[in-house]
DNA sequence: TCGTGAACGATACATTATATCATTTATAGC
DNA sequence: GCTATAAATGATATAATGTATCGTTCACGA
Protein backbone atom coordinates (compact mmCIF):
# COMPACT_ATOMS: atom_id res chain seq x y z
CA UNK A 1 0.00 0.00 0.00
CA UNK A 2 1.65 2.95 -1.33
CA UNK A 3 0.53 7.13 -1.38
CA UNK A 4 -1.67 7.11 -4.47
CA UNK A 5 -0.81 9.26 -6.96
CA UNK A 6 -3.42 12.05 -7.46
CA UNK A 7 -4.95 11.19 -10.53
CA UNK A 8 -5.64 7.87 -9.13
CA UNK A 9 -7.10 9.24 -6.36
CA UNK A 10 -9.74 11.13 -8.29
CA UNK A 11 -10.70 8.23 -10.18
CA UNK A 12 -11.30 6.36 -7.16
CA UNK A 13 -13.47 9.74 -5.53
CA UNK A 14 -15.25 9.76 -8.68
CA UNK A 15 -15.85 5.62 -7.92
CA UNK A 16 -16.84 6.59 -4.80
CA UNK A 17 -19.38 9.32 -5.40
CA UNK A 18 -20.92 7.10 -7.99
CA UNK A 19 -21.03 4.55 -4.97
CA UNK A 20 -22.72 7.01 -2.76
CA UNK A 21 -25.21 7.86 -5.21
CA UNK A 22 -26.46 4.43 -5.94
CA UNK A 23 -27.34 4.45 -2.13
CA UNK A 24 -29.69 7.50 -2.29
CA UNK A 25 -26.26 9.43 -0.49
CA UNK A 26 -24.03 11.90 -1.41
CA UNK A 27 -20.61 11.97 -1.21
CA UNK A 28 -20.48 16.01 -0.01
CA UNK A 29 -17.42 18.39 0.20
CA UNK A 30 -16.29 17.27 3.48
CA UNK A 31 -16.49 13.90 3.01
CA UNK A 32 -14.40 13.83 0.16
CA UNK A 33 -11.89 15.49 2.31
CA UNK A 34 -12.10 13.20 5.00
CA UNK A 35 -11.97 10.03 2.51
CA UNK A 36 -9.29 11.66 0.10
CA UNK A 37 -7.34 12.07 3.57
CA UNK A 38 -7.42 8.26 3.89
CA UNK A 39 -6.92 7.24 0.31
CA UNK A 40 -3.64 9.35 0.38
CA UNK A 41 -2.29 7.49 3.03
CA UNK A 42 0.17 4.41 3.58
CA UNK A 43 -1.48 3.70 7.21
CA UNK A 44 -4.57 3.77 9.29
CA UNK A 45 -5.23 7.12 10.80
CA UNK A 46 -7.49 7.60 13.87
CA UNK A 47 -10.03 10.34 13.51
CA UNK A 48 -7.76 13.32 14.97
CA UNK A 49 -5.46 11.66 12.59
CA UNK A 50 -7.44 12.35 9.64
CA UNK A 51 -8.76 15.53 11.05
CA UNK A 52 -4.81 16.80 11.04
CA UNK A 53 -4.54 15.88 7.36
CA UNK A 54 -7.90 17.50 6.31
CA UNK A 55 -7.08 20.84 7.77
CA UNK A 56 -3.06 20.64 6.46
CA UNK A 57 -4.47 19.91 2.78
CA UNK A 58 -7.53 22.73 2.72
CA UNK A 59 -8.14 26.22 3.63
CA UNK A 60 -11.15 25.72 5.80
CA UNK A 61 -10.39 24.30 9.00
CA UNK A 62 -13.15 21.26 9.91
CA UNK A 63 -14.44 20.92 13.16
CA UNK A 64 -13.77 17.46 14.86
CA UNK A 65 -17.11 16.54 15.27
CA UNK A 66 -17.63 16.88 11.16
CA UNK A 67 -14.35 14.39 11.51
CA UNK A 68 -16.37 11.64 13.63
CA UNK A 69 -20.01 12.15 11.44
CA UNK A 70 -18.27 11.74 9.04
CA UNK A 71 -15.75 8.40 9.37
CA UNK A 72 -19.45 7.17 10.70
CA UNK A 73 -21.02 8.15 7.23
CA UNK A 74 -17.93 6.36 4.98
CA UNK A 75 -17.98 3.33 7.26
CA UNK A 76 -21.52 2.93 6.35
CA UNK A 77 -21.14 3.06 2.28
CA UNK A 78 -18.50 0.66 2.84
CA UNK A 79 -16.00 3.23 1.82
CA UNK A 80 -14.03 3.15 4.73
CA UNK A 81 -13.13 0.31 7.33
CA UNK A 82 -12.38 0.94 11.19
CA UNK A 83 -9.84 -1.56 13.14
CA UNK A 84 -11.33 -2.33 15.94
CA UNK A 85 -7.68 -2.89 17.51
CA UNK A 86 -6.14 0.01 17.11
CA UNK A 87 -9.74 2.46 16.70
CA UNK A 88 -8.15 3.36 13.05
CA UNK A 89 -9.23 4.12 9.26
CA UNK A 90 -8.82 2.77 5.97
CA UNK A 91 -10.25 3.54 3.09
CA UNK A 92 -11.95 0.84 1.79
CA UNK A 93 -9.06 -0.94 -1.32
CA UNK A 94 -12.10 -2.25 -3.51
CA UNK A 95 -13.93 1.35 -4.15
CA UNK A 96 -12.96 0.95 -7.90
CA UNK A 97 -13.83 -2.30 -8.50
CA UNK A 98 -17.52 -3.95 -7.94
CA UNK A 99 -16.46 -6.09 -4.48
CA UNK A 100 -19.34 -5.60 -2.25
CA UNK A 101 -17.77 -7.10 0.29
CA UNK A 102 -19.93 -10.58 0.21
CA UNK A 103 -17.18 -12.95 2.01
CA UNK A 104 -16.00 -11.55 5.33
CA UNK A 105 -13.40 -9.32 4.79
CA UNK A 106 -9.99 -9.60 7.10
CA UNK A 107 -7.03 -6.99 7.12
CA UNK A 108 -3.45 -8.10 8.11
CA UNK A 109 -1.31 -5.29 9.73
CA UNK A 110 2.42 -4.90 9.20
CA UNK A 111 3.67 -4.43 12.24
CA UNK A 112 7.10 -2.98 10.57
CA UNK A 113 5.66 -0.39 8.11
CA UNK A 114 1.91 -0.40 9.46
CA UNK A 115 0.51 -0.67 6.29
CA UNK A 116 -2.61 -2.36 5.88
CA UNK A 117 -3.96 -5.01 3.60
CA UNK A 118 -7.40 -6.35 2.84
CA UNK A 119 -8.14 -9.69 1.94
CA UNK A 120 -11.16 -12.07 1.56
CA UNK A 121 -11.85 -14.65 3.79
CA UNK A 122 -10.85 -18.22 2.86
CA UNK A 123 -13.09 -21.16 3.42
CA UNK A 124 -10.23 -22.64 4.93
CA UNK A 125 -10.14 -20.31 8.10
CA UNK A 126 -13.59 -20.07 8.18
CA UNK A 127 -14.22 -23.52 9.12
CA UNK A 128 -11.18 -23.47 11.15
CA UNK A 129 -12.25 -20.32 13.29
CA UNK A 130 -15.79 -22.29 13.52
CA UNK A 131 -14.23 -25.21 14.49
CA UNK A 132 -12.16 -23.43 16.91
CA UNK A 133 -15.31 -21.71 18.43
CA UNK A 134 -18.06 -24.58 18.21
CA UNK A 135 -15.02 -26.42 20.85
CA UNK A 136 -16.37 -24.41 23.55
CA UNK A 137 -20.06 -24.13 22.01
CA UNK A 138 -19.43 -20.91 20.29
CA UNK A 139 -21.39 -20.38 17.39
CA UNK A 140 -19.84 -17.20 15.40
CA UNK A 141 -21.06 -14.74 13.89
CA UNK A 142 -19.87 -12.43 11.07
CA UNK A 143 -16.60 -10.44 11.77
CA UNK A 144 -13.65 -9.00 10.70
CA UNK A 145 -9.99 -10.42 11.94
CA UNK A 146 -7.06 -7.90 12.37
CA UNK A 147 -3.44 -10.46 12.28
CA UNK A 148 -0.07 -8.81 12.83
CA UNK A 149 2.56 -10.01 10.52
CA UNK A 150 5.32 -8.74 8.28
CA UNK A 151 4.60 -7.50 4.65
CA UNK A 152 6.13 -8.62 1.68
CA UNK A 153 8.02 -5.52 1.56
CA UNK A 154 9.08 -5.22 5.23
CA UNK A 155 10.36 -9.14 4.88
CA UNK A 156 12.57 -8.41 1.93
CA UNK A 157 14.23 -5.14 3.54
CA UNK A 158 15.16 -7.13 6.61
CA UNK A 159 16.45 -10.16 4.76
CA UNK B 1 -18.70 -17.40 33.05
CA UNK B 2 -20.19 -16.69 35.92
CA UNK B 3 -19.72 -14.39 39.07
CA UNK B 4 -17.19 -15.85 41.38
CA UNK B 5 -17.95 -16.66 44.67
CA UNK B 6 -15.91 -15.42 47.20
CA UNK B 7 -13.91 -18.59 48.22
CA UNK B 8 -13.29 -19.15 44.62
CA UNK B 9 -11.81 -15.61 44.28
CA UNK B 10 -9.61 -16.18 47.26
CA UNK B 11 -8.23 -19.37 45.83
CA UNK B 12 -7.39 -17.47 42.58
CA UNK B 13 -5.92 -14.54 44.42
CA UNK B 14 -3.74 -17.13 46.10
CA UNK B 15 -2.61 -18.81 43.18
CA UNK B 16 -2.20 -14.95 41.85
CA UNK B 17 0.04 -14.11 44.19
CA UNK B 18 1.95 -17.35 44.48
CA UNK B 19 2.37 -16.13 40.41
CA UNK B 20 3.77 -13.11 41.00
CA UNK B 21 6.21 -13.84 43.49
CA UNK B 22 7.42 -16.93 41.09
CA UNK B 23 8.53 -13.61 38.70
CA UNK B 24 10.20 -11.41 41.89
CA UNK B 25 7.01 -9.08 41.56
CA UNK B 26 4.12 -8.71 44.59
CA UNK B 27 0.76 -8.70 44.53
CA UNK B 28 0.10 -5.73 46.73
CA UNK B 29 -3.02 -4.48 48.47
CA UNK B 30 -3.91 -2.20 45.34
CA UNK B 31 -3.15 -5.05 42.50
CA UNK B 32 -5.09 -7.28 44.88
CA UNK B 33 -8.04 -4.93 44.72
CA UNK B 34 -7.91 -4.70 40.68
CA UNK B 35 -7.45 -8.28 39.90
CA UNK B 36 -10.26 -9.38 42.34
CA UNK B 37 -12.75 -6.74 40.61
CA UNK B 38 -11.90 -8.02 37.54
CA UNK B 39 -12.24 -11.66 38.47
CA UNK B 40 -16.02 -11.10 39.62
CA UNK B 41 -16.89 -9.40 36.80
CA UNK B 42 -18.78 -11.67 33.97
CA UNK B 43 -17.57 -9.18 31.64
CA UNK B 44 -14.90 -7.31 30.87
CA UNK B 45 -14.54 -4.01 32.18
CA UNK B 46 -12.29 -0.95 31.01
CA UNK B 47 -9.88 0.98 32.94
CA UNK B 48 -12.32 3.34 34.16
CA UNK B 49 -15.27 0.48 34.97
CA UNK B 50 -12.53 -1.33 37.33
CA UNK B 51 -11.79 2.06 39.04
CA UNK B 52 -15.63 2.50 39.45
CA UNK B 53 -15.90 -1.21 40.82
CA UNK B 54 -13.06 -0.82 42.93
CA UNK B 55 -14.49 2.77 44.48
CA UNK B 56 -17.69 0.52 45.05
CA UNK B 57 -16.17 -2.27 47.09
CA UNK B 58 -13.85 -0.12 49.01
CA UNK B 59 -12.87 2.62 51.65
CA UNK B 60 -10.31 4.44 50.63
CA UNK B 61 -10.78 5.75 46.79
CA UNK B 62 -8.28 4.40 44.35
CA UNK B 63 -6.62 7.42 41.78
CA UNK B 64 -7.19 6.53 38.17
CA UNK B 65 -3.34 6.36 37.61
CA UNK B 66 -3.05 3.48 39.83
CA UNK B 67 -5.28 1.62 37.55
CA UNK B 68 -3.99 2.13 34.71
CA UNK B 69 0.08 1.12 36.08
CA UNK B 70 -1.78 -2.17 38.05
CA UNK B 71 -3.43 -3.16 34.66
CA UNK B 72 -0.18 -3.43 32.82
CA UNK B 73 1.53 -4.46 35.93
CA UNK B 74 -1.30 -7.39 35.51
CA UNK B 75 -0.93 -7.75 32.28
CA UNK B 76 2.55 -8.59 32.24
CA UNK B 77 2.51 -11.25 34.69
CA UNK B 78 -0.45 -12.65 32.51
CA UNK B 79 -3.00 -12.61 35.35
CA UNK B 80 -5.17 -10.34 33.24
CA UNK B 81 -5.62 -10.01 29.54
CA UNK B 82 -6.45 -6.87 27.28
CA UNK B 83 -9.07 -7.15 24.49
CA UNK B 84 -7.79 -4.86 21.63
CA UNK B 85 -11.01 -5.09 19.54
CA UNK B 86 -12.95 -3.21 22.42
CA UNK B 87 -10.24 -1.61 25.02
CA UNK B 88 -10.96 -3.72 28.20
CA UNK B 89 -9.23 -6.13 30.35
CA UNK B 90 -10.48 -9.89 31.44
CA UNK B 91 -8.99 -11.49 34.52
CA UNK B 92 -7.04 -15.08 32.75
CA UNK B 93 -8.92 -18.23 33.11
CA UNK B 94 -5.83 -19.88 33.93
CA UNK B 95 -4.74 -18.35 37.10
CA UNK B 96 -5.35 -21.61 39.12
CA UNK B 97 -4.17 -24.07 37.04
CA UNK B 98 -0.44 -24.51 35.35
CA UNK B 99 -1.66 -22.95 31.84
CA UNK B 100 1.75 -21.08 30.77
CA UNK B 101 -0.01 -19.33 27.21
CA UNK B 102 2.47 -21.46 25.36
CA UNK B 103 -0.39 -22.05 22.82
CA UNK B 104 -1.28 -18.82 21.23
CA UNK B 105 -4.41 -17.72 23.46
CA UNK B 106 -7.49 -16.24 21.86
CA UNK B 107 -10.93 -14.70 23.36
CA UNK B 108 -14.66 -15.77 22.17
CA UNK B 109 -16.79 -12.68 22.87
CA UNK B 110 -20.61 -13.80 23.42
CA UNK B 111 -22.52 -10.47 21.27
CA UNK B 112 -25.64 -11.39 23.20
CA UNK B 113 -24.41 -11.32 27.32
CA UNK B 114 -20.81 -10.08 26.59
CA UNK B 115 -18.82 -12.65 28.49
CA UNK B 116 -15.80 -14.27 27.49
CA UNK B 117 -14.27 -17.67 26.77
CA UNK B 118 -10.16 -17.80 26.55
CA UNK B 119 -9.19 -20.71 24.38
CA UNK B 120 -6.27 -22.12 22.92
CA UNK B 121 -5.18 -21.89 19.18
CA UNK B 122 -5.74 -24.89 17.49
CA UNK B 123 -3.51 -26.17 15.17
CA UNK B 124 -5.90 -25.70 12.20
CA UNK B 125 -7.11 -22.84 12.68
CA UNK B 126 -3.70 -21.57 12.93
CA UNK B 127 -2.34 -23.08 9.32
CA UNK B 128 -5.44 -21.93 8.00
CA UNK B 129 -4.33 -18.28 8.65
CA UNK B 130 -0.95 -18.38 8.50
CA UNK B 131 -2.17 -19.33 4.68
CA UNK B 132 -4.32 -17.02 4.10
CA UNK B 133 -2.11 -14.43 5.36
CA UNK B 134 0.63 -16.08 2.98
CA UNK B 135 -1.46 -15.59 0.25
CA UNK B 136 -1.34 -12.03 0.46
CA UNK B 137 2.93 -12.36 1.09
CA UNK B 138 2.32 -11.92 5.23
CA UNK B 139 3.93 -13.48 7.60
CA UNK B 140 1.98 -13.93 10.37
CA UNK B 141 3.86 -12.87 14.03
CA UNK B 142 2.25 -14.15 17.47
CA UNK B 143 -1.16 -12.65 18.10
CA UNK B 144 -4.78 -12.94 20.01
CA UNK B 145 -8.12 -13.06 18.20
CA UNK B 146 -11.12 -11.45 19.51
CA UNK B 147 -13.92 -13.64 17.50
CA UNK B 148 -17.11 -12.58 17.87
CA UNK B 149 -20.36 -14.95 18.36
CA UNK B 150 -22.85 -16.55 20.80
CA UNK B 151 -21.90 -18.48 23.30
CA UNK B 152 -24.07 -21.91 24.42
CA UNK B 153 -26.13 -20.17 26.98
CA UNK B 154 -27.58 -17.89 25.48
CA UNK B 155 -28.02 -20.07 21.99
CA UNK B 156 -30.12 -22.11 24.48
CA UNK B 157 -31.32 -18.79 25.82
CA UNK B 158 -32.92 -17.80 22.10
CA UNK B 159 -33.67 -21.67 20.63
C1' DT C 1 18.83 0.99 61.26
C1' DC C 2 19.58 2.82 57.13
C1' DG C 3 19.80 3.02 52.08
C1' DT C 4 17.53 1.76 47.91
C1' DG C 5 14.15 1.06 44.67
C1' DA C 6 9.41 -0.20 43.95
C1' DA C 7 4.82 1.17 44.56
C1' DC C 8 1.62 4.61 45.36
C1' DG C 9 -0.71 9.38 45.88
C1' DA C 10 -1.67 13.57 43.94
C1' DT C 11 -2.05 16.86 40.47
C1' DA C 12 -2.07 18.61 36.09
C1' DC C 13 -2.72 18.03 31.53
C1' DA C 14 -3.40 15.86 26.83
C1' DT C 15 -6.18 13.28 23.92
C1' DT C 16 -10.30 11.33 22.31
C1' DA C 17 -15.29 11.19 21.93
C1' DT C 18 -20.12 12.78 22.53
C1' DA C 19 -24.23 15.92 23.22
C1' DT C 20 -26.78 19.69 21.70
C1' DC C 21 -28.57 23.27 19.08
C1' DA C 22 -28.09 26.87 15.55
C1' DT C 23 -27.12 27.59 10.74
C1' DT C 24 -26.42 26.46 6.10
C1' DT C 25 -27.21 23.73 2.06
C1' DA C 26 -29.38 20.66 -1.22
C1' DT C 27 -33.58 18.87 -3.01
C1' DA C 28 -38.26 18.34 -4.46
C1' DG C 29 -42.72 20.14 -5.29
C1' DC C 30 -45.15 24.04 -6.59
C1' DG D 1 -37.62 30.96 -9.46
C1' DC D 2 -39.70 30.25 -4.65
C1' DT D 3 -40.62 27.78 -0.61
C1' DA D 4 -41.03 23.78 2.57
C1' DT D 5 -38.37 20.03 4.14
C1' DA D 6 -34.72 17.25 5.53
C1' DA D 7 -29.80 16.56 5.33
C1' DA D 8 -25.50 18.24 6.35
C1' DT D 9 -22.56 21.17 8.67
C1' DG D 10 -20.83 24.71 12.20
C1' DA D 11 -20.13 25.89 16.80
C1' DT D 12 -19.77 25.19 21.56
C1' DA D 13 -19.70 22.77 25.62
C1' DT D 14 -18.74 18.83 28.10
C1' DA D 15 -17.70 13.99 29.05
C1' DA D 16 -14.62 10.19 28.93
C1' DT D 17 -10.19 8.28 28.56
C1' DG D 18 -5.21 8.22 28.91
C1' DT D 19 -0.45 10.19 30.13
C1' DA D 20 3.30 12.92 32.45
C1' DT D 21 5.49 14.24 36.50
C1' DC D 22 7.00 14.52 41.02
C1' DG D 23 6.84 13.91 45.87
C1' DT D 24 5.85 10.44 49.47
C1' DT D 25 5.40 6.00 51.46
C1' DC D 26 6.50 1.36 51.91
C1' DA D 27 8.91 -3.13 51.55
C1' DC D 28 13.22 -5.30 51.57
C1' DG D 29 17.94 -6.30 52.06
C1' DA D 30 22.60 -4.87 53.57
ZN1 LIG E 1 -13.42 -2.97 1.72
ZN1 LIG F 1 5.62 -3.65 6.10
ZN1 LIG G 1 -4.83 -16.44 30.16
ZN1 LIG H 1 -23.83 -15.25 25.88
Amino acid sequence: MVQLKQFQCDALLRAAEAACVENGARLTHRRRQVLSALMQSPNPLSAYEVLDSCNRSAATSMPAMSVYRILDFLEQQSLVHRLASSNKYVSCSHIACDHKHFQKTHFLLCEACSSVEEVDATEEANQALDHMASAAGFKLTSQQFELSGICTTCQNNAG
